[in-house]
RNA sequence: GCGCCUGUAGCUCAGCUGGAUAGAGCAACGGACUUCUAAUCCGUAGGCCGCAGGUUCGAGUCCUGCCAGGCGUACCA
C-alpha cells in the first residue's frame, strides 16, 4: 500500500516538473509514513519539505504542486490535503483496503515474508551455557530471543543455521571433574577438603553416587588426573543433555551441537595461533602468547596462551569464529548475556584478522533477568525451594508464557520477571490477551459450521459490506504486519513483532465486544467471517515466529 | 577512572531509525455479560520524555557535557 501510494507521489511530481509547476524532478527516495494522528489520514508524505532547500521553493507551494498532479487511476483515494509545514495526507477509500485480505488469505502462512536474506548463509548462535549446571531464568531469555531472531529471518528469506556452542573444555571443565572426583570420594568415607570455588550443587553428589553405582571403586585404582577427566565428561555429558531436555521443553531446537573440544582435536586452535604468529598479530611477552587486538580496536592486547602453556578460552573462540566462516556462514549472529560485552571487541578483532568484514558478525547483548515473585525479589541461590532453573520456571508459569513474556521487552533493558505476573491470565499478561484472539476466532468458526456455513472465501459482494470504522481498523493494521516483520528481521528485535500482535489483539477485542460476527444476515456474516479469519491466521503467522502457540480453545 | 546498557504517566514498558497534539497495559475512579468465550470491552484521570546546552523548518529520537542506576573492566568462562 505503502507503495502504491509513493509511486503516486512520484508519478504526481514527475508530472508536475513537466507542465513546469516544479523546476526540478530530482528528489531522494520519498518516505510514506502512517500518521500517528488519525485525523492526519491513513498514509502522510514529507516529500515537499525534504525538497523544500533544493528547489528553493516554499514547502507548502512544492505540496500543491504535487497534489494538483495527482492521477488516482485506481481510484484510491478519497482526499487528500496539505497540512501543517508541509506534508501531504491521503486519506483511503474504505473499500481500497479490502484487496489486503485476499493477499492474506492466499499467502496464508507466508503472509508478511519478504526476501531480504535471498538465500544468504547467516548463522545464529545463543544459548551456548557451560555444561557446568542447569540453565536458568537468564538463559532462558537469550533462547527466546535467539530463536524467535533465527525464527524471523529465515521467514525473510535467509538461509539461517542455529547453533549452540558446548564449552566442554577448558578449566571450568577440569572444575567440574574435581568436584565431582571429590564427591565420589567421600562417598567412599575418604576425608576431603571440597574447596569454595568448586560446584557446590547437590547434583554434583548425584552425578558421584551415579558413576559409583555404574563403576564401583575403579576411579580409585586408576591414576587420579585420569578419573577427574573421567568424572568431567560424565558430567559434562549428563548436563548437556539436560539442558538440551530443557530447551526442547521451552519449544528450541537446534539445528547444531558443536563442541569446544572438537576445536582441539581437530587441531583448529593451534592452527590459528601459527597462522597469527606468522602475520605477527600474535607474539611473547612474560612468558604468555598475545594476541594484538588492540590493532583493531580493542582496549589492549588480549592473552591466548597461559604463561603455564594452557590456551584461554579466548583462543578457542578465535578458533571458532574463524571456523564458522569457514562453514560458509556470509553472517554470524552471537547472542550473549550482557555481562559478556567486554568481550565482543576482541572476538570482533579476531574476525577482522581473520580477513573478515566487522559487519559481518553481530552481537545481541541480551540484559540481564530479575527474578520476582509476586513484585519480591527471588535470590539466585541454589538453596532449597527457590526457583531459579529454566525448568522449574517452565513448568510453574508454561512455555508460552515465559517465552512470550521474554520478548515483551527490547533486549537491551533489563527485564523483571515475575512468577505470579506471568501465571496471571488478566491483561497485565499479554500472551493470553492475543492467543485469546486466535481462540476467540477458532470458536465462532466453530458456531459459523454449526450454521453451516462451510467455505469462507473471496466474495465481492460480501467483502464490500466491511465497512465499519473498525472494520477498517483491522484491516489496516494487518496491512502492517510485513513492515513490522521486516522492521523486526532487520533490527534483529523480536519485541516489535510481540507488541505489533498486542495492538492486532486489542484492535480485534474491540471489534468483537462492538459488532456480531454471525448475524442473520448471510452477506454480511460472510464477509466478517473472511476477515476474521485473516486475523486469525495473522495471529497464529505472528505467534509461530515468537514460538508460541496459537491454541483452538481456552 | 574507562567502556557498554538504561533513564518516557504512581508502576511495567512502546515510540515504526528526525515529523504534526508523546502512546499502551497495570493500579485509581465510573460503566457494559439472556446474544459468536467477560482471559473481553467502553469511558475518566494521569507527562519539564533524568538535567543543561547544541545541530535544523522540526528532537523523546542525532551530537556534547553533567546526574542517577545496572553490568563489565583477568594469563576466569
Amino acid at each position: 500500500m505503502k507503495e502504491k501510494i509513493a509511486n503516486l507521489i512520484l508519478n504526481a511530481a514527475t508530472s508536475a516538473y513537466e507542465k513546469g509547476d516544479l523546476p526540478s524532478a530530482e528528489f531522494s527516495e520519498i518516505e510514506v509514513e502512517v500518521p500517528k494522528i488519525e485525523s492526519h489520514g491513513d498514509f502522510s508524505t514529507n516529500i515537499a519539505m525534504i525538497m523544500a532547500s533544493a528547489l528553493k521553493m516554499p514547502p507548502r507551494k512544492i505540496a500543491t504542486a504535487i497534489t494538483k498532479n495527482l492521477i488516482d487511476q485506481k481510484e484510491m483515494l478519497a482526499n487528500t490535503e496539505i497540512a501543517g509545514p508541509g506534508f501531504i495526507n491521503f486519506f483511503l477509500k474504505a473499500s481500497s483496503w479490502h484487496p489486503i485480505l485476499r493477499k492474506i488469505h492466499a499467502e496464508d502462512s507466508r503472509y508478511g515474508a519478504a526476501d531480504l536474506g535471498k538465500g544468504k548463509k547467516i548463522q545464529v548462535e545463543f544459548v551456548s551455557a557451560n555444561p557446568t549446571g542447569p540453565l536458568h531464568v537468564g538463559h532462558g531469555r537469550g533462547a527466546a530471543v535467539g530463536d524467535s531472531v533465527a525464527n524471523i529471518l529465515r521467514f525473510c528469506g535467509y538461509d539461517v543455521e542455529t547453533e549452540y556452542y558446548i564449552n566442554d573444555s577448558g578449566r571450568q571443565i577440569e572444575t567440574l571433574g574435581r568436584s565431582v572426583f571429590l564427591r565420589y570420594k567421600e562417598l567412599y568415607g575418604m576425608d576431603v577438603q571440597f574447596p569454595q570455588d568448586y560446584y557446590q550443587g547437590d547434583y554434583i553428589r548425584d552425578f558421584a553416587k551415579e558413576i559409583k553405582s555404574l563403576g564401583g571403586k575403579a576411579l580409585l585404582e586408576q591414576d587420579e588426573e585420569k578419573s577427574v577427566s573421567d568424572c568431567a565428561r560424565f558430567a559434562a555429558r549428563s548436563i548437556t543433555a539436560q539442558i538440551r531436555q530443557d530447551l526442547t521443553d521451552f519449544g528450541v531446537t537446534y539445528d547444531k551441537w558443536y563442541s569446544e573440544q572438537s576445536l582441539y582435536d581437530a587441531g583448529t586452535v593451534s592452527a590459528v595461533i601459527d597462522d597469527f604468529k606468522n602475520k605477527k598479530i600474535i607474539y611473547e611477552k612474560d612468558g604468555a602468547l598475545w594476541f594484538k587486538t588492540a590493532e583493531f580496536g580493542d582496549e589492549k592486547d588480549r592473552v591466548v596462551v597461559r604463561q603455564n602453556g594452557q590456551t584461554t578460552y579466548f583462543a578457542s573462540d578465535i578458533a571458532y569464529h574463524r571456523n564458522k566462516f569457514e562453514r560458509g556462514f556470509e553472517r554470524v549472529i552471537d547472542v550473549w548475556g550482557a555481562d559478556h560485552h567486554g568481550y565482543i571487541q576482541r572476538v570482533a578483532a579476531s574476525i577482522q584478522a581473520s580477513g573478515h568484514q566487522k559487519d559481518q558478525f553481530n552481537v545481541i547483548l541480551v540484559q540481564l533477568v530479575n527474578l520476582l515473585r509476586g513484585g519480591e525479589p527471588v535470590a539466585m541461590s541454589t538453596r532449597a525451594g527457590e526457583f531459579v532453573t529454566l525448568s522449574d520456571v517452565v513448568s510453574e508459569v508454561g512455555r508460552d508464557a515465559a517465552r512470550f513474556l521474554f520478548l515483551t521487552r527490547n533486549y537491551e533493558s533489563p527485564l523483571d520477571f515475575d512468577l505470579e505476573l506471568a501465571k496471571q491470565k488478566t491483561n497485565d499478561n499479554p500472551v493470553f490477551y492475543v492467543q485469546y484472539v486466535h481462540a476467540r476466532i477458532a470458536s465462532i468458526l466453530r458456531k459459523g459450521k454449526e450454521r453451516g456455513i462451510q467455505h469462507i472465501n473471496w466474495e465481492d459482494e460480501s467483502v464490500a459490506t466491511l465497512k465499519a470504522l473498525e472494520e477498517i481498523n483491522l484491516i489496516k493494521t494487518m496491512s502492517r504486519y510485513p513492515e513490522v516483520i521486516k522492521s523486526s528481521a532487520v533490527n534483529m528485535e523480536p519485541h516489535r513483532l510481540t507488541f505489533y500482535l498486542m495492538g492486532l489483539a486489542s484492535d480485534f477485542h474491540a471489534y468483537y465486544n462492538k459488532h456480531r460476527v454471525l448475524t442473520d444476515d448471510p452477506l454480511l456474516s460472510h464477509g466478517r467471517l473472511y476477515m476474521v479469519t485473516a486475523v486469525q491466521k495473522v495471529i497464529r503467522n505472528g505467534l509461530t515466529l515468537l514460538g508460541v502457540s496459537a491454541p483452538e480453545k481456552m
